[in-house]
DNA sequence: CAGTCATATCGTAGTCGTTCGATATGAGTC
DNA sequence: GACTCATATCGAACGACTACGATATGACTG
């Protein structure tokens, strides 16, 4: 007996109730839910976004490069930890790093971030449900 | 003595030996990394776009609206893991829901994921780091 | 080359998110 | 009103993320 719970491969049993041709109808929603890959690469840049310290780093970045100790400054967190969100944003290849003596100084790899946040906030504002 | 990894309040030692006026810059600096609200609204809005199933359900209502079951196909996805990630869009007002007779239907909300969606993809293509 | 300085990394503790089986709910049907 | 059906919620297991003190690194300075 097909269990409509089952997680891979098996059509629900409400879906094969529903159309005449279950196959077929579950081929185009398939491809109606896109690129997994492509979902993964994009989850990956959100999730980069969605933490509020790194926003506010690529924030303080927006009108140029800044050192380390400005940027503690400019967020107000300890040391050890903007530093490794700064890692964060450069692993992730939105924030570059130019190193001068002792001084790191970073800076923002694309405007296009600023572009896709502004959005974001806009979209937020639209949507977010007040609680 | 002032130490340099302090976490709040305090300005690191490094600023202050870099600049005449260190709160002065501090003040600035701040101001540069921008309103915490608006980055946490951002970040919460980015967090529910950093999950791959998500993402593919929204797609999946790109061309209207489904029910679970067919949903549950196109993603491929138990139930209960389907049911449980439209409750958080619908949470985050990203993904409205209408019940008929035993079939909820889900549709999106807002237009604009999309185009903020698209947007993100084309930035993770120019700036992600291949490994 | 000892010391200081700016930054990077490590290690850990605590929190949060994700998945999914089991079960509840509430609508329809006989 | 017992049964089936579509969906929702619960609960536990597990992993990922976050913050941050402690410490390492590597450059400059006397």
């Amino acid at each position: 007996m097909t269990d409509s719970t089952a997680s891979t491969g098996e059509l629900p049993d409400s879906l094969s109730r529903l159309y005449d041709d279950p196959e077929a109808e579950a081929a185009t929603l398939r491809e109606r839910a896109g690129n997994p890959a492509v979902a993964d690469r994009v989850s990956r840049l959100c999730g980069t976004l969605s933490n509020p310290l790194r926003l506010r780093l690529l924030w303080a970045l927006r009108d140029g490069e800044c050192c380390v100790c400005e940027l503690q400054t400019a967020v107000d967190a300890p040391q050890s930890t903007v530093a490794s969100q700064l890692r964060h944003l450069t692993d992730v290849g939105l924030v570059t790093t130019r190193k001068e003596g002792k001084w790191s100084y970073y800076g923002v790899a694309d405007d296009g971030v600023f572009e896709l946040v502004d959005r974001a906030a806009g979209l937020a504002d639209r949507t977010e449900v007040d609680e």
